[in-house]
DNA sequence: CGACTTTGACCGGCGC
DNA sequence: GCGCCGGTCAAAGTCG
């Protein structure tokens, strides 16, 4: 709470407003959707560049001059196809005033002109052939990520095939911290079945991954698959497990902005001074539909007031606009990669939780590349399993000079594999009902340079914040896996005939994982004695 | 007038 | 049992 009257504040506001505005230009990406007063209903707007560009950039195979509007909406999306847009608006601009100069001229003029015009349709084919070899090393690259993606997947549902046979791990050896991964998605997704009445696409599509959410509550979820779930009853069944459902993922990164955009909109509901920290806590609610479970608090850091922490909990009701959606499909490959599950993009945040609370630092000696690219921390000493995501700092591999230069093309890829993306890839039987073994598989070296590659690019990119809040909305409870399905159907690409793999190295990259993962259960295990 | 924010009250969990 | 604290509710105020 502001101690400063709204009045006086608004008039501040507008005096201040002027001399800012060269600054808000500079944040503008961020910034325009902010703001506390009536932020919800024009926040969807700005939020949608980035599965435009990609999936048009995707999509079209054929110049068009299409870049244009992709790009300028990837305007803050730094070295994103700039060279396709920025040389067919030169070519455009060119072409046209050829004919211009050609009708006054003179004979002489006319035939300059005509040279010119010459010049120009040469220029003009080469860009053509230069945007066309571009799109085509854009594919290859799209390509060759998705078969590393899919070669990943695999190797983890063998890890995962390899782990539920082994008797070694029996439930009952399992962290509780690692259970807490089917009761919180199984409300989450009950509530969003509840909510969506089974007519939305993604509900049935990932019926799947609910039968699994719902299979590893062992008959919880019986009282909700007689179909008479109600926003009430699921409440109260939230309310009843929420010890164990409250799973968050946490933000944190510069802004002055009062809030983040992630492309929904909220309301506030309520405001707490938190001990220990001056600025006050903002709680809002989704409000995109009714009823719909989303929360997120927003804080300012008490030791750096710059830095904005949001944190999101439950499961999205409802599909995401456009631009939050595209966002989420954008970064929910971020966030999975990082969570590097073959679940991570449905309960991404309940998996990390589960293993923090049992051994943070184990966790993360085995999870280096995960935890220090993307900046990430599991927080023991919050009363919910939180992730938190530092966006404060670059990520350290860049830091460190590992990736001292990240092509213009790569941030683009994460944005034009999310078509398959994760729920596509897994089938849902190939997910057991023992979220323990899921989401430890280690990464061996060529994952690891994918998630650098990965973060590197994403990182790097200024919305990523932005993005990356959309995408973290979603994949908190499934929306991480709605996103990439609906991703799938807007972008019609599917997962079909995504690339081959290699057997003997993935079974030895299991093998090795599930090595590691026992080690690490093990400790995991003993840290809590 | 409806939607939203503000803000004090209320509730439940948790530690002592 | 009590108090603290985080989270939510809901009435009142604000705004467009």
């Amino acid at each position: 709470m502001d101690l400063v009257p709204k009045q006086e504040q608004h008039k501040e506001e507008e005096e201040k407003e002027e001399e800012k505005e060269s600054m808000i230009v500079a944040e503008h990406s961020n910034r325009a959707n902010f703001g506390h007063g009536g932020s919800g209903r024009s926040e969807i707007k700005e939020v949608d560049f980035f599965s435009t560009g990609g999936a048009r950039r995707r999509t079209d195979d054929d110049d068009d001059g299409d870049g244009e509007d992709g790009n300028r909406e990837a305007s803050g999306a730094p070295g994103r196809g700039n060279t396709t847009v920025n040389t067919a608006l030169d070519l455009l601009t060119t072409g046209a005033a050829t004919p211009v100069n050609g009708e006054e001229g003179t004979a002489a003029g006319a035939a300059s002109d005509q040279k010119e015009a010459a010049t120009v349709e040469g220029e003009l084919r080469q860009a053509g052939e230069e945007n066309r070899r571009l799109r085509r090393m854009l594919d290859d690259l799209t390509r060759s990520y998705r078969a590393l993606y899919h070669q990943l997947i695999q190797a983890q549902q063998q890890q995962q095939a390899s782990g539920a046979a082994n008797s070694m791990l029996p439930a009952a050896t399992v962290p509780a911290g690692l259970q807490f991964v089917d009761p919180c998605m199984a409300p989450a997704m009950r509530a969003a079945a509840a909510h969506d009445g089974g007519d939305r696409g993604d509900s049935d599509g990932g019926s799947g991954s609910a039968g699994e959410a719902e299979h590893q509550n062992n008959g919880r979820s019986s009282a909700q698959q007689d179909g008479s779930g109600t926003p009430e009853r699921d409440e109260n069944a939230e309310r009843a497990e929420a010890p164990l459902r409250r799973v968050r993922v946490s933000v944190r990164a510069r802004s002055e902005a009062p809030m983040i955009s992630d492309g929904c909109q909220w309301r506030k509901y309520g405001q707490k001074m938190a001990k220990g920290n001056p600025c006050p806590r903002a709680y809002y609610r989704c409000t995109m539909a009714t009823g719909c479970p989303v929360r997120k608090q927003v804080q300012r850091c008490a030791e750096d007031k710059a830095v904005l922490i949001t944190t999101y909990e439950g499961t999205h009701s409802h599909q995401l606009p456009p631009a939050a959606a595209a966002m989420a499909k954008t970064t929910s490959a971020a966030a999975a990669m990082f969570l590097s599950g073959p679940a991570a993009s449905r309960d991404a945040g309940a998996l990390f939780a589960g293993h923090h609370v049992a051994a943070p630092a184990p966790l993360f000696q085995s999870y280096p590349y995960a935890s220090a690219a993307m900046g990430a921390t599991l927080s023991a000493s919050a009363p919910f399993p939180t992730i938190t995501l530092d966006l404060t700092h670059p990520p350290p591999a860049l830091a460190a000079g590992l990736l001292p230069h990240h092509p213009p093309a790569l941030p683009a890829m994460p944005f034009l594999m999310y078509g398959d993306f994760p729920a596509a890839h897994r089938p849902a039987a190939a997910v057991p009902p023992q979220p323990t073994t899921v989401s430890l598989g280690m990464m061996d070296a060529r994952n690891r340079s994918a998630l650098e590659t990965m973060t590197a690019a994403i990182t790097s990119d200024p919305n990523f914040t932005t993005a990356l809040a959309a995408a973290l909305s979603t994949i908190i409870g499934g929306g991480g896996e709605a996103a990439p399905r609906s991703g799938a159907g807007a972008n019609g690409d599917g997962n079909s005939g995504s690339g081959g793999t290699e057997p003997s190295a993935t079974a030895a990259a299991a093998g090795a994982r599930e090595t590691a993962l026992h080690a690490l259960l093990q400790r995991l295990h003993d840290s809590r004695q």
